[in-house]
DNA sequence: CCGCCGGACTCAGAAATATCGGC
DNA sequence: AGCCGATATTTCTGAGTCCGGCG
């Protein structure tokens, strides 16, 4: 905490003098209630030499660390579940620590105290056997709730209302079934899409206005795979999705184009212009007027009833399926530019390039690493050397080899080139989020089987553990199944 | 009915750690 | 061939969505 600036945000500062001077009443150094007068470089220096200590361990004795490590973990890291053994996934209590949130969190910098196993309710199996509590302590409860899939769990000690559960992994039957459906339900929305469209635009001209409302919102988590966004406490950074933007998030641009400026998700911001349909944009205009920029932009309907209207068009839709769908029938549009003579070095541009374009149609991103600029620097560097090298190889005619030596030189150029330029492209976007939760593995699978792109090369071994269920698709697989019409993405 | 809220699960980027690849 | 910085992958835990039960 100390290399980063929550230091200097007198929120954070509050909140950790806070709980600190709570922690120091009735003792020796109950005189400390100054933020500004506490120097913690002592503490500081002392982390600081225990990571270099660790980084001056030889390999060997680091794997040996590693092994001993694993092999005592080893017997949390399953549970049994319907007679089949398991692998469970965060099987460790968070430590305690400082609390933060990710944007301007109201609690940023509280303390967060240890957890307990009083803390802890275990759910387990009527005739399991209950693990041991550490000697002198006791578990909160101990429940067989067999309708829930987690093992244990405890209340948050910051947002005391939320719970936090230690769950199966990602490679579980539990989590794989869960998957599963999840991308056939994004599958079947493909049926349902132009009916659903067909609705909205019908609605968009309603008189009601909870149901115009009703319908432009519809349109923008179509068209543009916003979150639902529901009501927030007080007490959280204040983000938004669909339902809760306000006036001052949207700015009308010409030719129906609106700008979109918002806090999303983790206080990620959502800023891009999208040409939208006339109706709505005039609804939209409507919905704002005389409204100042913190009013509710949607102030008729909120998630639930968003839902459940979709629910009278498709079984079981939510707004979430819709990035979902969005998510997975972009991918599988972009891949069939596919190229079959390619290499699979170019195969594996291709993939990359549309998992970039749903990366920022779900607007992933990333921090710029701190390193950027210099690395960045760095590949320009190289590449005026190599210009230099080609150049002087050129003059080099006596050289026998010098036709292949230039090509070889060529070659490493344009690697460097499209190094480089993939380097900046992606330096705020981040592919992995889409790829583990919302494209279906069976599109990329099917791909790597047409292409004949080994698994891996897109996959990591987690990945392909967690898709495990996938890897037996068929060739043809096709998210838009057979029997479905041609559907135009929503304009 | 409908709105509210607790509960359970999915999804999110940062940080930590492991592996890679170029000199 | 081995070191070191860059890159890839995993871990961590905070932040969403949505359902169902209750008043």
């Amino acid at each position: 905490m100390k290399d980063s600036d929550y230091a200097t945000k007198p929120v954070f500062v509050k909140n950790f003098m806070d709980g600190f001077k709570a922690a120091l009443k009735n003792g020796p150094h109950a005189f400390i209630t100054d933020f500004s007068k506490c120097d913690f470089t002592k503490m500081y220096m002392h982390f600081l030499a225990i990571r270099e200590k660790k980084k001056e361990m030889t390999s060997e004795e680091k794997k040996r660390i590693k092994a001993q490590k694993d092999i005592d973990e080893e017997p949390y890291t399953w549970a049994t579940i319907d007679g089949r053994r398991e692998k469970v996934g965060n099987f460790r209590v968070e430590p305690p620590g400082l609390f933060r949130g990710r944007g301007e969190h109201p609690k940023m910098g509280k303390i967060k105290r240890r957890v307990v196993p009083e803390d802890i309710t275990i759910n387990i199996g009527k005739d399991a056997k209950v693990p041991e509590p550490p000697a002198g302590h006791s578990w909160k409860a101990v429940i067989h709730n067999d309708t829930a899939t987690w093992l244990a769990g405890w209340n948050d000690v910051i947002n005391v209302k939320d719970w936090k559960y230690v769950q199966f992994g990602a490679t579980s039957t539990v989590k794989a079934e869960s998957d599963q459906k999840k991308y056939e339900k994004a599958r079947s929305l493909h049926k349902y899409i132009e009916k659903i469209r067909k609705d909205y635009k019908r609605n968009m001209m309603s008189e009601s206005k909870e149901m115009a409302q009703l319908a432009v919102a519809t349109y923008l988590v179509d068209k543009l795979a916003l979150r639902a966004g529901g009501e927030k406490d007080e007490d959280l950074a204040d983000t938004v999705g669909v339902c809760t933007l306000r006036a001052g998030h949207i700015k009308f641009m010409d030719d129906n184009v609106i700008e979109f400026d918002f806090l999303g998700k983790d206080s990620i911001q959502y800023l891009q212009q999208h040409k939208i349909d006339e109706v709505a944009y005039k609804c939209l205009q409507r919905f704002v007027q005389g409204k100042g920029p913190d009013v509710d932009i949607f102030d008729h309907v909120d998630p639930q009833k968003v839902n459940a209207h979709l629910q009278t068009l498709m079984p079981g839709l939510t707004i979430k399926v819709f990035r979902t769908y969005n998510a997975s029938i972009t991918l599988d549009r972009l891949l069939k530019d596919t190229k079959k003579n390619d290499t699979t070095l170019q195969k594996k541009a291709t993939y990359d390039a549309a998992n970039k374009e749903v990366a920022i149609l779900c607007n992933h991103q990333k921090g710029v690493s701190k390193a950027h600029d210099a690395q960045m620097e760095k590949l320009a560097e190289k590449k005026k050397d190599l210009a230099k090298q080609v150049a002087e190889m050129k003059k080099k005619t006596d050289d026998k080899n010098q036709k292949k030596k230039l090509a070889a030189l060529k070659e490493r150029q344009s690697k460097l080139a499209i190094q480089m330029n993939m380097k900046e492209e992606l330096k705020t976007v981040s592919l992995g989020t889409s790829k583990i939760n919302y494209l279906d593995p069976r599109i990329t699978l099917s791909w790597c089987k047409r292409h004949e792109v080994p698994p891996n090369v897109v996959f990591t071994k987690a990945l392909i553990d967690k898709f495990h269920w996938a890897m037996d698709c068929e060739m043809e697989f096709s998210f838009v199944q057979e029997d479905a019409v041609e559907v135009k993405p929503a304009e």
